[in-house]
DNA sequence: CGATACACTGACCGGACGTTCAGCGCGGTG
DNA sequence: CACCGCGCTGAACGTCCGGTCAGTGTATCG
């Protein structure tokens, strides 16, 4: 059975709600980000958003959902392609700073999420929800450092641990990018990161005499 | 001229409020925070607060710096120590576990104004008073970082760029023991920072065969 | 073409929150 | 003791916003 027509328009209406709500939320953060410019923003009333989600944080948690999703199909597109550990870490890291790169916008709301705010019940089922999507990031990268720890190409650590900080760290990178006028060429960004986290920062004079 | 009675009292009163800001937004969250639960945990009334701070704004700004200032002083405390260029980094590291560990409320309030939320104006504003104090903090690090490259010890990159990696990485990983019911000892995910950052997560069979 | 269904609208409601200010009580003063 | 000044109080006010629902326009059907 194909989709009806009242199907169409009804994924219609959610997906311009949803992008709306970005834009918005984007705009103004996520507190600040009202109904009432969300439904002006998506073009329809305020009553008529309520017809697609039951309220505000239902809105906010499925839009977030499908902005994640896009993200992490770039981010498994890097890791499926085969190569070296130092090339899918550098093309997690593109593919991450592409990301964002294009979905500016997209920023805010992913950090206003990070760090819920509300009320303790909102806060908890906020936390229920969208953890195990910033959880599910940290862990793409975590198994990739895992094949090559069990490889043997890099030292043992813990990789859940390691991800989380390499993660975060290059998102800092990554906003710090989106606030500069003139940022430096991507790539030297993402160069630092994969060479220092390869090879570290000092100076290779272990190479010869091993201290 | 010493200070008069009327001084005390107001220096108090100014600092119950905003210790009890402090405990009242890392418990709730900064948009969940209201005066009259700032009030009632200071144990004043409400209008109180306004005796002493022109609005709200200004009571979350003043605050944020009076903590900040604590986690500089800390900061420059281990980095003002002498040492080769591994101690200060990891004395640096310690200091930072430290504190967020003894300050773990402090912890939201930090986060919630390094993304301000609220009115367009209202985030100017923020911006305008609280990214100066951020930057001062990475740029703790990068007067480190840029020491040891002078010196060679430490290959050369941008040193603001790696000591905001560094930084907001870290930070992940105290937010991660936060959360955590029984956190590994801090000494451990300082040794990975401090051991990533300095040889590389690369398993050194180069020393041998340089592939 | 009239009746029915239904997606949509937006004025309205209730409640929350920041801010104000008239008044209260208390320590000091004459 | 009577009076006064002032730090403090908390009820009241205005604003804002999420959520509701009676009403409206339109497409569909008999």
């Amino acid at each position: 059975m194909a989709k009806s027509k009242e199907d169409v328009v009804q994924e219609f209406r959610v997906q311009s709600i949803q992008e709306a709500a970005i834009r918005v939320i984007s705009r103004k953060g996520m507190a600040a980000a009202t109904m009432q410019e969300i439904a002006a923003e998506a073009g329809v009333a305020k009553g008529t958003i309520y017809l697609y989600f039951r309220d505000r944080e239902e809105l906010v948690e499925k839009t977030f959902e499908t902005a994640i999703g896009e993200l992490h199909k770039r981010l498994d597109a890097a890791l499926d392609r085969e190569g070296t550990f130092e090339e899918r870490l550098r093309g997690l890291m593109t593919a991450q700073f592409t990301f964002f790169n294009e979905n500016r916008e997209f920023f805010r709301l992913y950090h206003s999420l990070r760090m819920p705010e509300g009320s303790a019940t909102q806060q908890r089922r906020q936390k229920r929800t969208c953890q195990p999507q910033f959880r599910a990031r940290v862990d793409r990268l975590a198994v990739v450092l895992k094949q090559a720890m069990d490889a043997g190409e890099v030292r043992v650590f813990d990789p859940q641990r390691l991800a989380l900080f390499v993660i975060e760290g290059s998102i800092a990178l990554v906003l710090e990018r989106l606030s500069e006028d003139a940022p430096p060429p991507e790539s030297e960004d993402i160069e630092m990161v994969v060479s220092t986290l390869l090879s570290g920062i000092a100076t290779p004079k272990s190479k010869r005499s091993s201290h």
